[in-house]
DNA sequence: TGAAGACCATACGTTTCATCTATGATCGAT
DNA sequence: ATCGATCATAGATGAAACGTATGGTCTTCA
């Protein structure tokens, strides 16, 4: 049965003019996007593109599958926009990497609950889930990775950050400020699924002949913050995870950052227009000094 | 992202009146239904039914968004009707339940081929894969699975038969007729995943303390067929996949059967109407007929 | 009032498949 | 020839769609 991305990938193609772009487009990889539109010829029983060298072409199967995917999708947007609730006048959705610790936003929730009527609604998701409720106006800002091209939404970057080994404050190592990946090897460890660097995270130690055993596995990090000061194990993670009790340690070698910042769904948020908006960047950016400002005292 | 399947099983929530109708009319369980209903709630962040005892009753959103899924089945529906390559008219499109030996269709499709211009066109899937083409038209007759209180199609019952213990014809077992559960203990078996009776076999083992070792597991029964009779272990298989050089033998206590015969996905076609179909039918009915035959003489 | 039945929700395990990374094939251009 | 651009293919993985089992809440009826 044809399926609703199946048709927003065509429709990327048809905009795109070619597979690779396409695939950007609705933030998928080149073969992602091959074996979907694959998939949606074989579901209809014709070919839809004419791949010629240099440029794809739609064949007349394809022409008549345009009209209706553009209409389905256009009545999937407008559903999805008026068919939610209505939420009241004035709120911010913001869109936050499930990556990034609430301890970040308390701040501005609590300036948000006591500044005025103006209200706001967090969405948790990883990257890619975010800039597709961003291209698709479902949230007006997000709090996520910041990616040196980024030219699809206007930007306002926050800070930038390093990742270090985390351990209990009573750990061997918690004082050493850089210790060697090699050193780790009866280190028992957690995994951090859905960490942006999880596969150079097991790169870097297979690279050093470490083979370490997983206590823990998991995608909460607040969960996995608790187990390691309650010595579990240890694990890599973003240095604004730093709190008491909690000691983090570099890794040699491994060399790695991440720029967290803004992204807007329209450019003219990103200016100082919207009092509601204006105040919650405010919070926002003053919230991430403060955290700056005790990891560069740690 | 909402998607398409959600959409469907709305709809079906909002025809049948009730969940489990509902669940029944788009072929999955109630459960499924019930979280697939759940994650659309979530998804537009607005309560759709009012679930009051004894009758489920349309919200506001739920109101607004019928008219946008009605739209958006239709669009789907009209594409896949249109857009899909135009078929030789007098094509007959026939599902075929993929536990069915394709042996069983040689003569059918041979038979059309010096029968005429008209043509013919097969589609393998699973008894809920082909339910759902026939509804949506997308087959016109489906050789498959007849459930006993079958009143969604027309049905043409064409045979009946048991499982059996597949063996090679040289295996110890290959004349005994009859075999109990429990001697099979140190039997090397293969699987066929998408047997429909794999629980009920699973459990039959199990309960006479057999726990085979599995040395292949697939959804291919020529592979598999072709395994057995070299030798690899045995398996469980439907009466029809009897051939030269495999034996056939009957596991006492495993008393299933299974009925095979066509149903139609409009009660015209299940009549004498329609040269090309007729055709057709008498000859899966003379095919089906030389089967039993054989499996008798056996 | 208690048992039974109808109905929906939840928990958990399994399987499917959309997606990724890695790699190959093809074609133009330099 | 080689490189770069483009799309296809293969294999692995993770998310989620789905089924089975079960529990809770009504209504009905003895």
């Amino acid at each position: 049965m044809i399926d609703r991305y199946q048709l927003r990938y065509f429709l990327a193609v048809v905009d795109a003019g070619n597979f690779s772009r396409a695939a950007a487009q609705v933030n998928v990889t080149q073969p992602t996007l091959s074996v979907g539109i694959g998939k949606l010829e074989k579901g209809l029983g014709a070919r839809l593109f004419l791949r010629n060298s240099q440029r794809v072409q739609l064949t007349e199967a394809g022409v008549r599958l345009l009209a209706h995917a553009r209409a389905i999708e256009r009545e999937f947007n407008d559903l999805e926009g008026r068919v939610s609730q209505t939420r009241p006048v004035g709120t911010l959705r913001v869109g936050v990497l499930s990556t990034i610790p609430i301890r970040l936003l308390s701040g501005l929730v609590s300036s948000m609950r006591s500044g005025g009527e103006e209200a706001i609604e967090l969405i948790e998701g990883n990257e890619r889930d975010l800039v597709g409720r961003l291209q698709r106006r479902r949230i007006d800002v997000a709090l996520t990775l910041v990616r040196p091209g980024e030219s699809r939404f206007a930007v306002e970057p926050l800070f930038e950050e390093g990742y270090s080994l985390a351990a209990p404050a009573w750990h061997a190592y918690a004082d050493a400020g850089v210790v060697a990946g090699d050193l780790l090897a009866d280190e028992v460890m957690i995994v951090r699924r859905h960490c942006e660097l999880l596969s150079e995270t097991s790169r870097y130690f297979t690279e050093r002949g470490v083979r370490p055993h997983f206590a823990f596995r998991s995608t909460n990090d607040e969960r996995t913050v608790a187990l390691v000061k309650a010595g579990l194990g240890v694990t890599v993670i973003p240095d604004s995870y730093a709190e008491p009790g909690l000691a983090l340690v570099k890794l040699a070698g491994f060399n790695h950052s991440r720029r967290i910042g803004l992204l807007f769904a329209s450019p003219e948020l990103a200016g100082e227009t919207g009092p509601q908006a204006l105040q919650a960047l405010r919070a926002l950016a003053s919230c991430c000094a403060e955290r700056v400002q005790k990891s560069a005292v740690r």
